[in-house]
DNA sequence: CCACTTGTAGAACTCGAAGTATACAAGTAG
DNA sequence: CTACTTGTATACTTCGAGTTCTACAAGTGG
């Protein structure tokens, strides 16, 4: 027993809400506060190396904390590195629609990379590959290959083509975005027509037969 | 000292070479065989998780022998990967041409990821990812960058989406050849026209200004 | 036969990093 | 003031996995 984790026992229906802006220059947070921001830390640590690769040193460093306090907000280092993930994979829920792909599905693709682009490489450079954690964001990716099988089965006739196509599109779109973070965040309405090409690019490159 | 690593000291001028074909069904191998054995094995084990997620337990158990056995060729978990990668970028940079890019390169990139796909994955899906193993293909990654920034700079002007475009182009390579692998690998050949004609989709997405 | 190598089996050692514990300092609400 | 929470600092324990060691079995070439 003795769980530090996030919901004290007894006594913790303290500071129900304060007065907005009631403090100036405070060095101590309340307890939500300062989870949201070893949360932010935790992304930025995890996602320089990935999850084993990464010490809770590092990432309490990150934090301007001491480990100890990690342990008062988070059960163990799994623990931890879900909400992480959690959070950015509900933030990429959030700013794009779960359900189809339509032609806003690109510019809310780069609005949430840009809003955590963090959490965005850390999903699909670390998490993908990391077999404890791939759960998180399998719903995801199966889901963009399924979208995009079931768009792509309008035009390309079934076959290995096919399939090539559904798990290839859905990637490149990806690493677009990633490849755009990197280059500096140009104007992001050229970005989504850009990226929007590129994908036409790949399905027409798997119409039936080339030759 | 008593370093059981890749060359025994004394007395192992042994067994210069056997005739060939010598041996029916024997268990014993000689060392050099053993250990392209162990590397077979080890990439296989290697590919499925990458580095730290693998342990030695199970390269041992996919090569069919014991721990013990590994440290007879290898003088660490680390080094027995180096090699895993060292080969793996051999045989890559053997069956591509290093140097540039011309209308051979897919089909080369398609028979080299074909002839050890294990080997192929774990390059660019694991080791790209792990910082401490990352230096062994940054040659490869860095250069195919500038090949394509080269190639690219006669036909799109210099900007962000020069750069965006020569990040992108080497890993949606890389990308669609996994994409083929995992699709069964149907004929090579359609493969690196469908593959040529959707990176020249990338190459058009990146030109001006496309509104 | 003998020297040597390949191989098994398994215990023991090592070490870093996760996780636990305790003592103490300081802000905040009632 | 008092109770409680957030925070620091540091020492300690635990544990998994890499690494080493020893003992023994069996094939191989000279």
């Amino acid at each position: 027993m003795s769980n530090p984790g996030p919901d004290r026992g007894p006594a913790s229906a303290r500071r129900p809400e304060a007065a907005p802006g009631e403090q100036g220059p405070v060095r101590r947070l309340r307890r939500a506060e300062r989870r949201e921001q070893i949360l932010d830390a935790a992304t930025r640590a995890f996602a320089r190396a990935g999850y084993t690769a990464t010490g809770l040193d590092e990432v309490a460093a990150e934090a301007g904390l001491t480990r100890a306090m990690l342990y008062r907000h988070f059960e163990s280092k799994a623990d931890l590195y879900r909400a992480v993930l959690d959070r950015a994979c509900t933030r990429l829920a959030e700013a794009t629609g779960t359900d189809d792909f339509d032609e806003d599905s690109i510019p809310a693709l780069l609005r949430a990379a840009a809003a955590d682009p963090d959490g965005f490489k850390l999903l699909f450079r670390y998490a993908a590959r990391e077999p404890e954690f791939r759960d998180l964001i399998d719903s995801i990716t199966t889901a963009s290959r399924e979208i995009a099988h079931r768009n792509l089965a309008t035009r390309i006739a079934a076959g290995p083509w096919l399939d090539w196509a559904a798990n290839l599109i859905p990637t490149l779109t990806i690493e677009a975005v990633i490849a755009w973070l990197d280059a500096g965040r140009p104007d992001p309405g050229q970005a989504a027509d850009r990226i929007s090409q590129a994908v036409h690019g790949v399905m027409a490159a798997a119409r039936p037969a080339p030759s």
